[in-house]
DNA sequence: CATGAATGAGCTTTCATTCAT
DNA sequence: AATGAATGAAAGCTCATTCAT
């Protein structure tokens, strides 16, 4: 068998392990077993368990930015984007449940390398996002002086909330990703249009709500 | 030393060795060493890594809900119960970041026995968050029409929103609890207020921002 | 609680939880919980592991002794001796198992010191043995000429069979120390007596069984 | 060196440590320095503690019941037949002393597991020798009426004898297996022989020893 | 008469890793 | 392209034993 399938078949067999049981708690020998392969094998083509670690991040890393870029309609309006990106994001979590625990569970709590691998990737994403905030607001009827941090900041809380939301919907059965994405828009985005009109929420402003 | 305050060293040593190392990279013998015993001495008291896992789940999820429930006022209205409640959240996240990551990061992912544990705090803090907004609803000026899984719904998103910005504000220097707080009503409430009056993000609603 | 009553307290218990567990596998801490004290009273009294289990194989030797001896027809022919004897030491071996299981299983495995330790109670019944044995062999009509050897060969037997029989009647459910005694005498003793009669089973001696 | 080979290199070095330690006592670190390897490569051919002894328990039943088998001449009348297998018995067992520890003294008193294995050869034995009682009962003169609960009694109690007889011949020094086996023929035939004559032993049968 | 607090040493077991082939 | 054989190091856990009170 070429090398490139066996460390294909290593990968899998790796994002799945490490996935279900944690960096510290998967051991070298489930994996190898699981590809049906010896240990030695496994090092001569990974090196190591760390740099096992590593390549699974940047597969899976890799395949998620191009699992959203796939979903974005590149000449669509800033919210259709936002929002295409968005189930694409969502399904792709959805079906590579593993991968994205690799991503968002292990890769950020399994020491120091393994979290600034990860974070490109979400740094990545953020600029994309930030990028897509900010056309809309700029573009918006009377755009709101919303500073390049608040857009920032905007953007941040968006990407988090999606994480959190993906991590929720593995964890919960019944939910689409088309309702994950919804939630987040409903959610957030609503939330989003009135920051961006102007709107801050205070003590007072939700007082109407009460009356 | 009596045996009470070295068992809160113990937790104490515990939570900060598994916040910062992971449930499995920890080992008992650091944590008897940062506490200063030998370890036949923690499992003398806390009988295993597991059980001394669990106690550390327990005593943190107490703290957390008797740190949000000092925080809220009882009789004032709903969304600024929510308001105080956060910043009590986020004040706490932030100043006990190892219970923190105890209780969002490792107790879900470190096999079922713990997430079970962890479960049950969650669960009350939802009941809790779902009673406000379903309060704020019944309370609210032409009251929408929203279904009690809608509300249970929303209040799923907002702990998980909050869980998630808790996690990003402990990562992210220079952000307050109230920051943090005021982030995610400016995010999530405006939102949410336009949801309990009837509006709902579509394609075409947030058509008018890119005229 | 006086020290004395406190000691067999102790010893009970020991030779309970030896007899189950065996030398090495028994705690003391499983030992001083059954008797509901503190394990540094046990090592007042006792001293160390070690001397806790010697005092067990003296107690217990010294009651198997005393009931065996109790048991005995002082005046009666050797061979009822013998008989009445038997059923005294089965009727205490089942009574006590564990202690038996100190005496024959684990004294005489568990290291030098404590199979000397054993020894000695053993030889002490072997000699008695071994004077009924020579006793009756003297007496009977047609003294055959047994060496002192071949007697003392025989009591080691007789107390080895003893010995056997008894580890086998405690496993084995419905067996009296009575027919105990019974098999033993019944397999053993028509044997002896033919033997001292001056019979010797050869290739040849029982073939007229085939006949 | 292959793993055959080494394994039962293992199996050796443990039979001897388990035979003069007992189980507990018993340290895998001895029994791999004893082969001359690391511990790992004893736990990964045999797993664990427990699997080890069991497969002790089960190499040397197997030899046992081989060294037996090979002893008997199979057309030789049942005596002849029973005194070839006791010779080898006795043999066998003397020149494998750690191994008839292993079966006699640990496997059935260091836990459930172990004894069950035990078990499974001890009564094929016991099956083997009622079979040439029971043949020897229906081929003599004069058979006499024993029951099959009789025989299997008999057979019980001469294997039982033979095991007591080989673990004080293996105490004893200058005890040749001819001579232990001479000793339980002696000793049980001429009883077994009256026995199935028709004969038992009451207070009152031998009296005439004291006449 | 009795114990709460504490530990050094050892146990079984696992794991990432390598070497010779 | 691949592996059988092997290990140093460390983990979780237990135990006999002691000291201060």
């Amino acid at each position: 068998m070429p090398r490139a399938e066996r460390e294909r078949q290593m990968l899998d067999a790796a994002v799945r392990t490490f996935g279900q049981r944690g960096y510290s708690a998967a051991s070298m020998d489930e994996i190898a077993e699981l590809v049906g392969v010896s240990k030695p094998l496994v090092y001569l083509y990974l090196n190591s368990k760390e740099e096992l670690f590593i390549a699974c991040i940047r597969r899976e890393s890799e395949a998620l930015v191009a699992a959203v870029t796939a979903g974005v309609e590149p000449g669509a309006p800033a919210d259709r984007q936002l929002w295409t990106g968005l189930v694409a994001f969502f399904a792709h979590t959805a079906e590579n449940p593993d991968g994205w625990a690799v991503l968002h569970r292990l890769a950020r709590t399994s020491g120091e390398p393994f979290a600034a691998e990860v974070t490109k990737m979400r740094d990545a994403l953020v600029a994309y996002v930030t990028g897509l905030i900010g056309a809309t607001a700029r573009e918006a009827h009377g755009a709101p002086d919303l500073s390049d941090g608040d857009v920032a900041g905007l953007a941040q809380a968006l990407v988090g909330a999606a994480e959190s939301l993906a991590a929720w919907a593995n964890e919960t059965p019944g939910v689409s990703a088309k309702e994950a994405a919804a939630t987040l828009m409903n959610f957030a985005w609503t939330g989003l249009g009135n920051l961006m009109a102007g709107e801050r929420w205070t003590a007072k402003a939700t007082a109407f709500l009460l009356t």
